[in-house]
DNA sequence: GTCTATAAATGGATAGAC
DNA sequence: GTCTATCCATTTATAGAC
């Protein structure tokens, strides 16, 4: 007789809940950093309370390492491969960090976070674990590693200075001029050490 | 025939006080970002109250932008001139973001910082008050401004990786090796717009 | 010129009801 | 599976005594 009560948007489905968990800590994270977003924040994104969260992951930081890999894991650092890795990088990374860009990325939640000891503990072996993996892959010969590391390093700066202090001279730049530096810049990176001479 | 009491140190000086907490301010804004340290700290390490903080500056917002004032105004950015500005400059940023070095300075500050949105813009006009300056100075040709910032950006970026997350492959690569990738970073830099061209 | 004491808000985490 | 209510620590800033 009695009708089963209409079912709520996620009501009682765990494996929901803890996915609109995740993707609002992942947002919240990138804009914010790990300590400029509170835990009720989240849960308030994800429409629930901020008890939840410490059922589904334990603790504001696991939940911060959970994002972290969520963000790391997918390819978008490099884009190309071979001789127009440089390139090709390069003008992705310039028209991602335009002033006026919304896009979000995994670059905004590593500089957002970094001033958290623990935070930063998180990220380095995400990074040993995603990032680094990816990019010496593309990479070879001599000192790839190191190379890999370079080229995030130089692509963490430019998403300092362009989006999160959006310093003038980079913020009014014309995009292809940039694109051209930074191009050389990735291309000086993308040569193995013993091919690598300054001031030839 | 009360003896006068013996003036403890810096008592009843007010130029000195305002100055204990100005360095204790850089120091700690420095190791742990604006959000990371609370005005307590500060003056505890000035050895007074949170109180006289408030009194000489304001508040913490108003005791952070005299700090990175502070931090930002020397000439360190930037060693060496003309052929040598590259390598020069390389060799003392590899020296500096050693892991081992225990030396703070203003990109510390500046990483540690930039979460906060308020931190973040009164960071971006100290870089157009001192560092965006000097180094525009340094810089001749066409894109100078761009290319100033760009020199920044590496130079974040690299304290970043090594200093900030110490990442795996930048803290064993050889100093040596890797002066030498930042030193064709910042020839490619060095170069006015004109006369750059990827991949000749 | 500097202190103690406290206000007022916000943080993460938990207990127990339903 | 999710909620309300609460604990406890911590934050910036201020009032008033000395």
């Amino acid at each position: 007789m009695s009708s089963e009560p209409a079912p709520d948007r996620r009501r009682r489905d765990a494996a929901a809940t803890r996915q609109a968990i995740l993707d609002a800590a992942v947002t919240a994270f990138t804009r914010h950093g790990y300590d400029g977003v509170g835990v009720r924040d989240i849960a308030h994104n994800a429409g629930v309370t901020a008890m939840l969260i410490n059922r589904y992951f334990g603790s504001k930081e696991h939940l911060f390492a959970e994002a972290v890999d969520v963000a790391f894991a997918p390819r978008t650092v490099i884009t190309g491969t071979g001789t127009e890795l440089a390139g090709q990088t390069a003008r992705t990374l310039v028209a991602r960090t335009a002033p006026e860009a919304e896009e979000l990325g995994p670059f905004l939640l590593m500089l957002r976070s970094a001033a958290n000891p623990r935070a930063a503990e998180i990220m380095r072996d995400a990074i040993a674990r995603h990032a680094g993996r990816h990019l010496s892959e593309e990479l070879s010969g001599a000192g790839a590693g190191m190379r890999a590391e370079l080229m995030l390093a130089v692509q963490a700066g430019l998403w300092l200075m362009r989006r999160v202090l959006g310093t003038t001279a980079l913020a009014e730049a014309p995009p292809e001029d940039l694109a051209r530096y930074v191009t050389m810049l990735f291309q000086v990176l993308d040569m193995p050490a013993k091919d690598a001479t300054p001031r030839g």
